[in-house]
DNA sequence: AAATCTATTGACGTTTACGTAAACGTCATA
DNA sequence: TATGACGTTTACGTAAACGTCAATAGATTT
């Protein structure tokens, strides 16, 4: 049992397209092994995708979604000293944690405001009802 | 005091330029007064505006926001009966709660994640502060 | 062997949400 | 009066995220 998966497999699995795939590779958000000329994608490929997915239902672009996704990688000792990359990378991860959170709370308003419209036609349907019921 | 602002008045207040103001009235979000040739923008237009701007915080289209500022305007009683357009108002906020909901846990998961691999960074920052401190 | 399936790399087309420039009107102020 | 500041329309440009051919190649099925 193999864990990699053909372009045509993973497509399917994720209901994008393989144009789609190759695209995401192109912006460097994955890397597929290569036989030969064909791509074969593992796990860590199918993980990152989803991730992809899960951004983009967030409002992300592609270049922040690359961003995001290069937090989950250890920021692997460059240049600066390993204390300073670590400080840059909490920083960085809390610009985006506040981010969400500002999309939490536009959610939660939105949220209790189409509840409220839902809660009038629910109050609107009931004396309709009444009305129908007294004509009865 | 006119609770009435000019195109300008508004894209300092929101932070967006009047191309986009312009814009989104083209595409049926705004519909300001006409004084002359001049737009005037009342409190309806900023709240819509305002609200633009949030759907657009949480990735929504122009096209999905306009349906979305739509379901708080009454269904005017056109046709089909109040309660079948009442019945219809209220999927479409099902609909639209559900895809609220599906991005409040993706929210939820990315900032899990992201919450890990802050704790991941702090607990490497202590061993490297540890080390320091020994070292002295 | 022929047909079919799956994959590849270009290359051009499309939609969304504006940016940007041109060319002009209007009013207050120096 | 002319010089900004602010507003208008019209029109073309652009970046992002793919869609949609076209032409080609290997593998599999019939």
């Amino acid at each position: 049992m193999d864990r990699t998966l053909t372009i045509g497999a993973l497509t399917r699995e994720l209901g994008v397209t393989a144009r789609t795939l190759r695209f995401w590779e192109d912006q460097g958000l994955l890397e597929p092994l290569r036989v030969g000329t064909k791509r074969l994608y593992g796990p860590r490929e199918r993980t990152r995708a989803v991730l992809v997915l899960r951004g983009q239902r967030l409002g992300f672009s592609l270049a922040e979604i690359r961003e995001i996704i290069g937090l989950y990688d250890r920021p692997a000792e460059q240049g600066g000293g390993e204390a300073r990359q670590l400080q840059l990378l909490l920083d960085k991860i809390a610009l985006r944690e506040g981010e969400l959170k500002q999309k939490r709370q536009d959610i939660e308003a939105t949220l209790k405001e189409l509840d409220g419209v839902a809660a009038g036609c629910r109050d609107r349907l009931a004396q309709l009802a009444a009305r129908k019921a007294k004509r009865a």
